[in-house]
DNA sequence: GCAGGCACGC
DNA sequence: GACGTACGTGCCTGCT
């Protein structure tokens, strides 16, 4: 008989809590998992041991329910959620998803409401139904084929209810416990009850009479002593406290019984989840552990034996430094796939090493031949380095990074470690003591932590490849982002010139600034302060000056942007603050840093260009990030003037998407107005704003446009009325009037809107124009800010990873026709809208097609793809 | 070494 | 009473 497990998810968290609260459990990050740790652990063993195939966990909403509006007092007495199990409501939510359960939570009803309308779905359908609860009222529901798991404290043991033990502990039939319970009243829960009749006499009246309508009916035959009295006189409060202690059987819910079949644990939410928690057992008992990795590095040297050839070999490459292009390359490990692990040490300082010649041609006789399967986790760095060395080795055939990815770009970068974790069920051990520099780190050292790298590579293709294959993720990771991982590679090794004087010039300018605006700063608060630190910036402010506050953080008062902006009008020392901050981060964040990490000898920077950090499939760029490079004002133009082609007689060809996220939703939504706008290559802003006013579209004034781009802008990240308004400073009503007027302007994107939301809601996660998926935990939560925050990553996430897709595919077909044509020129920096190109003076027209026809080809939309080109001496010219 | 606040980009 | 617009990187402060 098939069997639903239904769990009252409040009962268990709170059980859980109260009973671990105090054991000081926390997560790695310091914070308290206690209650989250029971929860799982009890979730986890009532899976086990009852075995279901179905399984629902109910919880309450935040909103308040039927019993409350038929009952003033109902639950008033009850002190609310304490913090540290609100806290963690998130996890334990999460967490039931990734036990593969459907949570449940109906506003207006509780928990217990939910289950028993499940319980009697369960029975109308012949199925078996446990119940998993810390509350007496359940009990109701117990019959032959549903029985009431009734948790107790922690480590104690759980009793099994069914028609027998009810009986047996009450005297009477599951059916008529809510005459019972009502005749006897609950203080916890505030329900009166009879005054007077506690459980003894409430316990026989059922027995003798059975339900309330019948004790009634034979009222007048009872004997006429106390009892019978205050029947009478309660009547109505016999009446009312039942209907508190009956469950409603009736909830409406959002899905149909066929969902809520248990699916496998997993889903990549619950790996994240558990190693954020530091639930390494329970990680455990639910992923089994596979056999250890383990290497014998052979340390390759002069003399060696050769190496026999293998079909598969693993790569890492042991760099003394984070980026791949400019570090040195301490040595490759090459682990064969049945064979031995090698170790190439290519640029230790240990004596003994010297024939580099020798070492490297034997391992590029390991790794020359295309046959060979190459396998590495990050096979960008493993290219560059190779590149570097001046060895052949092809193409990298799988990369585990980029594979464990696709799978879950939620997690960012995943470390080899976590990957062995996840799946080989394996933790490994590779905290070295000392940092991983050419110092103090032996070659016995490097080479084992190296091979065993390697060697997680060999071993968890197999399972990362398949996991490929089961999300329908092969066709992305095999003819978009592996081949992606060779153009990253020219970019980064390429690099981009910048202008050294012009940043030095730029550099001196700011400091004089920066002293100008600290000076008169100091002048205006009438003493000298740390203007860097926000804590004394807010004291010298509200404190000494005595403005007011406009906001506040976790840990005093704000002195952000839009708070300073704001006291301006009141004083003179927030523009003071405001030119000191703007011209020092100039300064520091970014003129000091482009020329820290320009090459001295070249003048080029060769920033590393992520393809596996974002949740959205975008790219990343660090050290440094090119992809904020400061664009607007005065200081925004003189940055982008230090950025300049690599010779004389070459231009920056810079190419930029237009409006590329709204031509997404455009596509993705089918809505008819969108459509029309761009299939006309009207002003998407202008257009909006003529529909949203009631106008002519050529009576659009510039501010109506400002507004209308706020909302079209704050449709991509799900943005509400609030939100705008502080954009725009209009007052919220008026926000919220535009916003409606939108929502009538382009009714198919909002249709959009609701099944993307539904669908993530059904599936979990949402997807882009080529397939690649983002699991979003969190849709099913009660607490209405976490839900949000899903739902509008939900909605951003399809929109801004198709805008990635798209900019990728171009990049490709740029970076082959390039080579196909024997250009010289090639892409330097991608930010996620533009491309900017590097080439000759005599390539320029060649290259302005090339970027033009490929970005506006790149991938078919509803709508055209338009791009606007521009060259010139350096980006700002090129923009 | 790490979290929080802030600011730059799309 | 908290929250309030997606995705990033990196600076600085101030605490441990």
């Amino acid at each position: 008989m098939p069997k639903i497990l239904l769990l009252d998810g409040p009962a268990i968290a709170y059980r859980s809590h109260f009973a671990l609260a105090r054991a000081g459990l926390t997560n790695p990050e310091g914070k308290d998992v206690a209650a989250t740790y029971g929860y799982t652990a009890t979730v986890l063993k009532l899976l086990r041991q009852e075995a279901p195939d179905y399984a629902c966990v109910a919880f309450d909403t935040e909103k308040p329910t039927y019993r409350h509006e038929l009952f003033e007092e109902y639950k008033a007495d009850r002190p609310g959620m304490p913090d540290e199990l609100a806290d963690q409501l998130g996890w334990i939510e999460d967490m039931s998803e990734g036990l593969g359960m459907r949570l449940l939570a109906i506003d207006g009803f509780e928990a217990d409401d939910v289950i028993a309308t499940l319980a009697d779905q369960a029975r109308s359908r012949g199925m078996e139904a446990v119940i998993a609860t810390g509350d007496k009222d359940m009990l109701q529901l117990v019959d032959a084929k549903t029985r009431v798991i009734m948790l107790s404290g922690w480590g104690r043991d759980t009793m099994i209810m069914d028609e027998e033990a009810v009986k047996a502990k009450y005297g009477i039939p599951p059916g008529l416990l809510p005459d019972y319970f009502g005749l006897m009243g609950d203080a916890v829960d505030n329900v009166a009850g009879v005054p007077g009749i506690g459980p003894k006499t409430a316990g026989k009246l059922v027995k003798e009479y059975g339900n309330l309508e019948s004790i009634y009916a034979n009222l007048a035959g009872m004997p006429g002593g106390r009892v019978r009295k205050i029947l009478e006189e309660n009547r109505e409060v016999a009446f009312a406290s039942r209907e508190l202690v009956t469950v409603h059987r009736e909830v409406p819910l959002p899905v149909a019984f066929d969902d809520l079949k248990l699916r496998a644990p997993g889903g990549e939410g619950l790996r994240d989840l558990l190693r954020k928690l530091g639930f390494r057992t329970l990680a455990r008992q639910i992923f089994p552990e596979g056999d250890p990795v383990k290497v014998k590095p052979e340390v390759w040297q002069e003399g060696s034996d050769p190496i026999p050839g293998a079909s598969k070999v693993g790569l890492d490459v042991n760099l003394a430094a984070e980026s791949a292009v400019t570090s040195t390359i301490l040595g490759v490990a090459a682990c064969l796939g049945d064979g031995a692990d090698h170790y190439f040490p290519l640029g230790h300082r240990e004596p003994g090493n010297l024939d580099k010649d020798g070492l490297k041609a034997a391992l590029e006789g390991l790794v020359s031949d295309p046959d060979v399967k190459k396998v590495a986790h990050d096979a960008k760095r493993v290219l560059i380095a190779f590149r570097r060395l001046g060895l052949e080795i092809g193409e990298i055939d799988f990369d585990i990074l980029l594979a464990a990815y696709l799978i879950n770009p939620g997690r960012g970068k995943a470390r080899v470690e976590d990957i062995a974790a996840d799946y080989l069920g394996e933790f490994l051990k590779t905290d070295t003591k000392r940092k991983a520099s050419e110092d103090g780190v032996t070659i016995r050292e490097a080479s084992e932590k190296c091979c065993l790298r390697a060697r997680v590579g060999l071993r968890a293709e197999a399972s990362l490849e398949e996991e490929l294959g089961a999300k329908g993720l092969e066709k992305l990771y095999r003819d978009v982002e592996l081949p992606l991982v060779e153009v990253l590679a020219d970019m980064e090794m390429r690099g981009i010139k910048v202008d050294r004087e012009h940043l030095e010039r730029l550099s001196e300018d700011l400091d004089k600034r920066v002293a100008a605006a600290e000076r008169d700063a100091y002048a205006l608060a009438g003493r000298r302060f740390n203007l860097n630190s926000t804590r004394d910036v807010a004291g010298v402010l509200f404190d000494e000056i005595g403005l007011k506050p406009r906001k506040k953080t976790k840990t005093g008062y704000s002195t952000d942007i839009s708070v300073l902006t704001e006291l301006c009008a009141e004083h003179e020392l927030p523009r003071k603050i405001l030119d000191y901050r703007q011209t020092a981060k100039l300064k520091s964040g970014h003129v000091d840093q482009l020329l820290a990490f320009a090459d001295r000898e070249s003048d080029r920077i060769h920033a590393c260009f992520h393809q596996t950090v974002t949740a959205t499939g975008r790219l990343s760029s660090s050290n440094p990030n090119l992809q904020n490079v400061p664009i607007r004002g005065e200081l925004g133009t003189e940055i982008r003037k230090a950025f300049i082609p690599s010779h004389a007689d070459w231009v920056l060809i810079s190419a930029d998407y237009s409006q590329i996220e709204l031509r997404v939703v455009a596509h993705l939504s089918g809505d008819e107005g969108l459509l029309e706008a761009f299939r006309n290559d009207r002003d998407i802003h202008a257009s909006t704003a003529a529909f949203i006013f009631r106008t002519d579209p050529d009576k659009v004034s510039p501010a109506m446009r400002t507004v209308a781009k706020a909302v079209n802008f704050g449709i991509i990240y799900g943005m509400g009325p609030q939100a705008l308004a502080k954009n725009t400073g209009l007052p919220i009503e008026e926000a919220g009037r535009f916003m409606k007027e939108h929502r009538q302007t382009y009714p198919g994107l909002y249709a959009y809107i609701e099944e993307s939301l539904a669908k993530a809601r059904e599936t979990g996660y949402v997807e882009t124009v080529l397939g690649r998926k983002r699991f979003i935990p969190g849709m099913a939560r009660t607490e209405s800010a976490g839900r949000s925050a899903a739902e509008r990553m939900a909605v951003n996430t399809p929109v801004q990873g198709s805008a990635a897709d798209i900019i990728k595919i171009a990049m490709l077909d740029i970076s082959r026709e390039m080579k196909t044509g024997n250009l010289r020129g090639g892409i330097v920096i991608q930010v996620h809208d533009e491309i900017l190109v590097d080439c000759p003076a005599s390539e320029e027209s060649a290259f302005t097609d090339l970027v033009r026809d490929k970005m506006c080809g790149a991938y078919d939309l509803m709508v055209p793809l338009k791009v606007e080109v521009g060259s010139g001496k350096n980006w700002f010219q090129a923009h």
